[in-house]
DNA sequence: CGTCTATTTGAATGTACTCAAAAGCGGTGG
DNA sequence: CCACCGCTTTTGAGTACATTCAAATAGACG
């Protein structure tokens, strides 16, 4: 159960026994429904959550009522409205789960706490966001210089076999395209 | 001279006299002349950087040629090519000056004997990394969901200033569309 | 002052979009 | 277990936004 999160943590601080049994006390594990919300634009991101199973989605609901995806989070990723969170603001993204999905919840609390009495976690999480900006940053560079095929290969290269367990309208909402224009690409190729 | 940088990190870690002083000396003041570059493309992106004044960019020139603009550093911004860097691998992005720069250079060593000296700075640079990700992953969805006329007011509120001092096709590449329809958006408006 | 680069303008093109309808698929209840 | 209903995907036609190409104008720098 703890395996898949332990395995994540030290593939960038090294724990020992104590620490890691330390860290353990600090998770909550939460299940999430298939199509069930676990964030809501508008509320308050009280924590941030670690996917062991399933798959989550982040995403932004525009006025017109489209979504569009900022990031898929299946197991082994984490997930949260990071601005909310660090800034304790109205949230502007929602997440809900596309699978069932099991995760571990890691509250504001809880994480100050841990800062606290185990700041390598500081490191952990300095390397976590260091990641994530550059997976973002690649993003950027790919919607600006690829065509939405290439972007797709991409999509497929970061997110090996998720597209098989989600629906086309969530690819397409995360490469920026339609789900038509999506679906036209395929038969192309 | 060290005001800016003293206040940046100020902004998100308190850190004593002494702590500040031991600070300064890992950085070294580098001028970069406009036009001239900090880092190409293909080198390893040997240490980050902060901008004291002028302005850089960082940005990606594709197989075509054509230039995409990750971010603009004007001053009281850090730059560098953070997978370079992290990773000890050749650089996708290149770094040049926009404008006559004066940076501060703080080098892999250096950061990692500063890691070690003073802990505060996993802390600082994870809050800086947790911005850095937050603007690209508000950027990406903008680039999802809003007309390159909205992301142009979007790049002059999150760069006050900076329009009356670059060049519009620098612009034109860090909003996604070409110099030439920059140009007709402005017209319009 | 002259040259080189950046910006503007206009015309033709193309990529991705919207709208609409048909086909496919999945889940649910009778 | 099958039939039905609703949602997703596909397909086609027409449209719009942003592009490329080309030429003219403006601006910056030596």
């Amino acid at each position: 159960m703890f395996d898949l999160i332990l395995s994540n943590i030290a593939r960038h601080v090294t724990l020992n026994q104590q620490e890691a049994d330390d860290f353990l006390t600090f998770l909550q594990p939460v299940t999430v429904k298939r199509k069930s919300t676990l964030l809501s634009a508008g509320e308050i991101c009280k924590a941030i959550y670690f996917v062991s199973s399933g798959c989550l989605r982040i995403y932004h609901t525009d006025e017109n009522g489209t979504d569009h995806v900022s990031l898929f989070a299946p197991e082994d990723w984490w997930a949260g409205d990071m601005y909310s969170f660090h800034t304790k603001t109205l949230a502007f993204y929602a997440i809900d789960a596309l699978e069932d999905t099991e995760v571990f919840k890691l509250t504001e609390q809880n994480l100050e706490r841990l800062y606290v009495q185990i700041p390598k976690f500081e490191r952990f999480f300095r390397i976590l966001f260091q990641n994530g900006f550059i997976m973002y940053q690649q993003r950027i560079t790919s919607s600006q210089s690829l065509t939405a095929e290439e972007r797709y290969a991409r999509f497929k290269n970061l997110y090996p076999n998720l597209e098989q367990r989600i629906a086309q309208k969530h690819i397409a909402s995360y490469l920026g395209i339609t789900p038509v224009f999506l679906s036209m690409l395929r038969r192309r190729s």
